[in-house]
RNA sequence: GUCCCUAUCGUCUAGAGGCCUAGGACAACACCCUUUCACGGUGUGAACCGGGGUUCGAAUCCCCGUGGGGACGCCA
């Protein structure tokens, strides 16, 4: 049996950080098995799905390099099946026509609430040997309900949280399609899944009061059912659950921040999920080593401090080409136009073991580029009377010195012994003076990389 | 309210009855490296939610509490 799985947002929004670990994690495990990943978009709810999630989605996954063997589908697209299986349920009998109205049906639910017991619908249209129904009520459209089983027991063995049975008698006959004809959520998914050939359903564990009834409509139309696997949410760094409006953001918003896909990935897959020991690992390792079994149960809270950590070892690792490019990229939504020159990539070269993110690296880079301000306040503190000649006595020996870290250090150590300066009290205020900012890499590569042009300009300028 | 899920350092986690004096990582702290700041290195502190069982033996299995989360839509 090929896996089949499937990542089937809907597109309602961004596509956050508990979609793409869902992602991630469907698409490891097709990969892991030599399986197809299927992307499916549930848009059914016309009125929140917009063309711009969609696109926002399809970003976040081309980001991560989430490849889909198959789709985009839309369900949108597929109206035509969906009424197709629910006439042929309609014929069999495992589904009804309800009467009951928006209304009667929130009244129902209130009264049911004030007895403290489960809102559900009450059966009232379903049909049953020997049972009559009441007369159909002229001008109302009926909606299209499932007929449940009345009792026995649902149960199914899930991948990461064991088995799971729930009674037949918690769940009411839900509604398949609407008033308007169109389809509901949970019918979708089933025919979806069904028809897609879907092996393995990895996804959050808000779905699993839904599996239940899922797996009562698979079998109401003799399909296979498959296993299902129901990954915990993912939490704040606050420990808070993450919503719209507190904490929730969009894969992209990363790849603004300065981070790199590599780094959220590694990241996401060892959020609740893990390998013994192992924490950084690539996704060729990642998808060699996945599986279900070592899927946390419970929910995990978001550590940003520990994504920096990433961050920072995959910009180490990263070919240096691609960090000038993200920096000059970088610059450019700073303001500043630049190109990537020779001396812009020594100075990668400096600072990139120093970066948590790109967009610290780019800021960092910024004095290499333009010419810093220097704030009062460093101003009166590092560029005292003293040190300024002592900087202009450096500049004269730098003048005619090699261009070569070596070299330079020999003429900074020459010129501070000279001035009977110790060695940061002429450091430092070079530093203020090229960069704007007490501290730097070494001071002699620091030199190297900015180049002697720039740098004997930034000096003679104090004067 | 009913149902379902869940519970190891601050955080992510290892742990499938003896290997646990509970391991790793991030963060914290200390020291080393260093002309500054980082990086890096070394080290320290830090946890099995509570109570009952089962067993020769329980972080691991069972039950009950408690905490946290989810669901109960003509949303997905």
């Amino acid at each position: 049996m090929t896996v089949r799985t499937r990542f089937a947002p809907s597109p309602t929004g961004f596509l956050h950080i508990g979609g793409a670990r869902t992602a991630l994690f469907s698409w490891a495990y097709a990969r892991r098995h030599g399986g197809k990943f299927i992307l499916r978009i549930e848009d059914t709810d016309v009125a929140r799905s917009t063309p711009q999630a969609v696109q926002a989605i399809l970003d976040g996954m081309a980001w991560l390099k989430l490849q889909a063997d198959e789709g985009p589908f839309y369900q949108m697209q597929r109206m035509e099946r969906y009424r197709a299986v629910i006439g042929q349920m309609l014929q069999a009998g495992t589904a009804y026509y309800c009467y009951t109205s928006k209304e009667a049906l929130e009244q129902l639910r209130a009264a049911q609430e004030e007895r403290k017991e489960k809102p559900r619908y009450d059966g009232a249209w379903r049909p049953e040997p020997g049972k009559v129904l009441p007369p159909p009520p002229v001008g109302v459209e009926p909606v299209v309900r499932f007929k449940n089983p009345l009792s026995g027991e649902v149960a199914w063995q899930d991948q990461v949280k064991g088995r799971i049975a729930i009674d037949n008698s918690e769940l009411d006959d839900f509604i398949i399609a609407r008033a308007d004809g169109t389809p509901t959520y949970n019918f979708c998914v089933v025919v979806d899944d069904w028809d897609m050939g879907i092996t393995h359903v990895i996804r959050g564990d808000d779905h699993v009061n839904n599996t239940p009834r899922q797996i009562n409509l698979l079998q109401a139309l003799g399909a296979p059912l498959p296993l299902y696997a129901h990954l915990s949410m993912i939490l704040g760094d606050d420990g808070q659950k993450l919503s719209k409006r507190h904490g929730a953001v969009s894969v992209m918003q990363y790849d603004e921040e300065g981070y790199l896909p590599e780094a959220v990935l590694n990241y996401l897959g060892r959020l609740g999920w893990s390998h013994g020991d192992d924490e950084i690992f690539s996704m060729e390792q990642f998808v060699a080593w996945f599986d279900l079994d070592h899927i946390t149960a419970s929910a995990a809270q978001f550590n940003t401090e520990k994504l920096n950590w990433l961050n920072a070892h995959y910009i180490k690792q990263a070919d240096g080409a691609r960090l000038l490019a993200e920096t000059v990229r970088r610059l450019g939504m700073q303001g500043i136009v630049t190109q990537p020159t020779a001396e812009l990539a020594q100075a990668v070269e400096l600072y990139r073991d120093r970066a948590g993110n790109l967009n610290e690296l780019a800021t960092a880079l910024r004095p290499f580029v333009v010419e810093p301000t220097i704030a009062d306040e460093l101003r009166a503190q590092h560029l005292t009377p003293v040190a300024l000649q002592a900087l202009q006595a450096l500049r004269a020996a730098l003048q005619d010195c090699a261009w070569d870290a070596a070299e330079l250090g020999q003429a900074i150590k020459r010129t501070a012994a000279a001035q009977g300066l110790k060695m940061p009290q002429l450091a430092i205020p070079l530093r203020v003076a090229l960069l704007g900012a007490p501290q730097s890499p070494s001071i002699d590569k620091l030199l190297q990389a900015m180049g002697r042009e720039q740098v004997l300009a930034r000096l003679q300028r104090l004067s």
